[in-house]
DNA sequence: GCCAACGTTGGC
DNA sequence: GCCAACGTTGGC
């Protein structure tokens, strides 16, 4: 099972908004790299929710429970999306400046391209966060 | 509010 | 097909 990261601007879009809603269309992504990472997830994935902008932290886990379809919102039909579903919060959100400070965090894609919204997250880089989580 | 990073657009 | 200009995102 992969694992995953999304960003959301909680003013947007949170995590409590997530978890009121139940599940959600991850759509209005117009990125062709986040789009390859929307297209490469499978039903059960696990997904790290940021909040970006407000909070800069990574705040929940969500799961996949559709993968990519046709984004609907996009007019030129290029674009997918995917649903998800809040698992749990986290007892303590990891804050960007704890995952910038930890050494085994240095080549999580969300840093190294801090614009990407949708990005990879490594087997040993989820459980090292799911760690500072605690 | 500013600026860096980076993707996209459009003129040539 | 190149590259300058511009727009957007996101951290600070």
């Amino acid at each position: 099972m992969a694992h995953w990261l999304v960003k959301s601007e909680p003013t947007k879009y949170s995590f409590a908004d997530l978890e009121r809603d139940g599940r959600t269309v991850w759509d209005g992504v117009r990125n062709n790299a986040a789009a390859l990472h929307l297209k490469a997830m499978k039903v059960g994935d696990e997904v790290f929710f940021y909040h970006s902008q407000e909070g800069l932290a990574v705040v929940g886990v969500a799961k996949v429970v559709r993968e990519a379809f046709p984004d609907a919102s996009d007019p030129t039909g290029r674009f997918v999306a995917v649903e998800v579903a809040p698992v749990r919060a986290l007892k303590q959100p990891v804050t960007l400046g704890q995952m910038k400070a930890e050494p085994a965090l240095a080549g999580l894609e969300m840093i190294r391209q801090s614009r990407l919204s949708v990005s990879p997250v490594s087997d040993d880089q989820w459980a090292t966060i799911l760690r500072m989580a605690r």
